[in-house]
DNA sequence: GCCGGAAGTTGTATTCTGCAACCGGAGCCC
DNA sequence: GGGCTCCGGTTGCAGAATACAACTTCCGGC
């Protein structure tokens, strides 16, 4: 699924068997392998997430980096941004308050509200995993052009933008 | 974590706190951002997918595009590609193959060997979910120039391109 | 023929996640 | 105020995905 496997074209690369219909033009060559790579990363993210750093889980680390990002928000904030059950959500926070990593503080505002805010101890976790992955990042990037990196991470942001739509725009 | 709530600067956006340290050239921004999006898309990838083709798992899915691609593999070399335990792969291969999805050909060069492939069910289905989510990567690129579209997944491929270094490189 | 290693399978435990039911507060209409 | 509905969150329950480790069978080298 990787582009080492398939360097070249992306669309008839795949036998053509299911894959032989998406017209043709170079849009569409590119959204066929914009999907299969997306798809390629989603399912190898997680496999090496645990492994790099056990003590904060994929989930956390981002829900952390959100509210870092957010200087705090709500429990159900989460959940839509992250397409997660609330009650998944509900059991994550639980888990980082009892680590101590994150604190609820009520919503003046709303009694049923409780706003999440990561603790010191949170942050410097955070932090300290953010490093690690950022070096592996970095590692990753190194021989890539300036340019290129910018208008990568442009690209990103742009396809991420996007709200949930329901469907599988996330999609990997 | 999106881009659509962090249109600013990606480094200096996030609070300053855990996340100083990044030099702050151009490059170190986007390197971040990329960082950051990739996580945030594998994160949301997971998400969807299973509301999109119940049927398939986004594993099963990948793993069928995979053999596909390959036109037949082992279960080892799924293992090693995926970055997924042996046991779980076995696991996978065996649901698959009793949904008739897939079949087991001894490899006559080596007993222990079974290779795997795909039966005309499994390309069906697999060409059959391929096309569902190829409209939806569509529909939420629709709007993007096709000159944007080439040049990102180019990026995607580069950066998909190198081998799993055991690191984080999946990493969202 | 014997031993180490590789391919797969199976047992076990953990973690993540979603769905559904439920609780209490907020908002709204009468 | 009373009642209805919606919303934020929690908890019970069940299923899926995984990893790790022990075990079986087969391949190769010595």
């Amino acid at each position: 699924m990787t582009a080492a496997e398939t360097p070249d074209d992306p669309v008839d690369a795949r036998g053509g068997g299911a894959h032989g219909e998406p017209g043709g033009g170079p849009a569409d060559v590119a959204v066929e392998t914009i999907q299969r790579e997306m798809t390629a990363f989603a399912r190898r993210a997680r496999a090496s997430a645990g492994r790099m750093h056990p003590e904060l889980s994929l989930v956390s680390y981002t829900l952390l980096g959100h509210l870092e990002e957010r200087d705090g928000c709500r429990a159900t904030d989460l959940a839509a941004h992250y397409a997660l059950d609330k009650s998944t959500v509900s059991r994550q926070v639980s888990a980082l308050e009892r680590a101590g990593l994150v604190e609820r503080r009520p919503d003046p505002d709303d009694q049923r509200v409780q706003v999440l805010h990561l603790t010191e101890a949170g942050r410097q976790i955070l932090a300290q995993v953010t490093r690690r992955r950022r070096a592996a990042f970095r590692e990753r990037l190194a021989d890539w052009e300036e340019g290129d990196l910018v208008r990568f991470a442009a690209y990103l942001e742009r396809y991420n933008a996007r709200p949930d739509t329901g469907g599988d725009e996330g999609a990997g």
